[in-house]
DNA sequence: CCTCCTGATTGATAAATATCAATCATAGAA
DNA sequence: TTCTATGATTGATATTTATCAATCAGGAGG
């Protein structure tokens, strides 16, 4: 592990609340690693022997069924995932691989479980980010279910552009094979529905997105709280496609 | 509240770990309350005020948007909902309401929050709970993004029936249309699904559930451990629709 | 610079799913 | 019991979404 790398993990909320020594200890059981691009980190079904910290680069977290497959949910720096599986010692429900070269941080999930029973303050801080966790699939599963896809591309063009700090333009952070696999489509209805967005408000040429009418796309997607945010617990949860700037996530 | 809930909700897995004496004191602020059927219990959007613990009878969870509204989950006794929300005292993401007369706990969620950071027990309880929440909610996702609503109808039927103990008939927990919402389809189709599904192995006669050929339906489905279970830590979770037999929600 | 590869787009078509309207069935109320 | 309201079913149709096939476009590597 590089000396630089621990200051970064200990800022993370999950890890900041800690006592410093049994964050130490933690850090001592760990390792750094780097990792190429598209490499599988995770495979469904196994046993969740580690947690995992993304220091540089990206993952995506998929899930799969019957040769089929979807992408749940893309983690950038600095963020964890698969908490949930590590906490129940239960076998790891989403697959994961890199998008790019990665760097990660590997922390043994049994030396996670003993710690939080001693560490008050570190239990608080796992009960925070599994409740934001939770709460960002809840908003998810209300997306898909109460959305058509016109409406969730619609929706995600908009919170991107809020989520950057209400920008007229932007770039798409994913490729859009993915972004539709995200959104629950495929990748020709996603270009198709783009294109349909054009008289909404929205226009998007390659990887920039060009939000030409604020006011008829607001109208059109109905922005809710309660579904797309403004989501403060999700910034931690490392859960969702990601944001524009990387250097939000760390507040 | 009357003298012999207290057991009962001293026995669920998220309370029976925490000192006697907080248990006691988190009771003592806490109130049960009698409601008539079809009462809305929570709105969306409301300050998560009270943790609820149904008793008696059952509750709807459900998620709405620009007039839209679908279920996501069904508590049954003994188990608690919106935990999430009380923890991190944010707006409830889901509205709730009873669908028959019942009985229910309101736990207020400043004294829950207070105690989950004196308790180390408790709060061990909270990490388990919301970690089997979210999982949960992902194998949920999981089967609305990789399954169509076939295969959606097929695996639910076959679920209910492994929860039951493998039975090859069953009565069905909910009406059809409720069913409907929360597998992500509408009533009709619903309706004509379970026609054609007759002939891969499963018929459902009005709120009867018949396995007529396991093995041709297990082919169909193709259960997944990781979208379907065994699931034993979705017990206690009070998500997703209730099982056949009330009681072995209680272990 | 070109070539190749991958992802994006487009068009044509098929399949899945929703909608609308009309019964049908059934349980509870009078 | 009969009436009534609600949920379930069915058929016809429309809409949404996926699939298949054929380019198209742009970046990485030679």
């Amino acid at each position: 592990m590089r000396p630089d790398d621990l200051p970064e993990i200990r800022h993370l909320p999950l890890f900041q609340g800690m006592a410093l020594e049994n964050f130490e200890a933690l850090m001592e059981k760990s390792y750094a690693q780097n990792f190429p691009a598209g490499l599988e980190l995770i495979r469904q079904g196994d046993p969740a022997d580690f947690l995992h910290v993304v220091l540089e680069g990206s993952v995506e977290l998929y899930a799969s069924w019957a040769g089929r497959e979807c992408t749940m949910a893309v983690v950038r720096p600095v963020s964890t995932f698969i908490l949930a599986a590590c906490i129940k010692d239960a076998p790891y429900l989403m697959a994961a691989r890199t998008l790019g070269r990665s760097r990660l941080i590997l922390v043994p999930s049994a030396d996670l479980r003993q710690i939080f029973r001693r560490d008050p303050e570190f239990a608080v801080s796992v009960i925070d980010e599994l409740a934001a966790c939770y709460r960002t699939m809840v908003r998810n599963a209300k997306s898909l279910k109460l959305r058509n896809s016109r409406e969730r591309v619609a929706s995600y063009l908009l919170r991107q552009s809020r989520l950057a700090g209400d920008v007229a333009s932007y770039m798409l952070p994913v490729e859009k094979r993915l972004l539709a696999s995200y959104l629950g489509m495929t990748p020709e209805n996603l270009s198709r529905t783009l294109r349909t967005l054009e008289s909404a408000g929205v226009k998007v040429d390659g990887m920039r997105v060009i939000i030409t009418d604020r006011a008829k796309l607001n109208a059109l997607v109905q922005p809710d709280l309660l579904i797309d945010g403004p989501d403060p617990e999700a910034i931690s949860a490392g859960i969702g496609l990601p944001m524009i700037n990387a250097a939000s996530y760390r507040r």
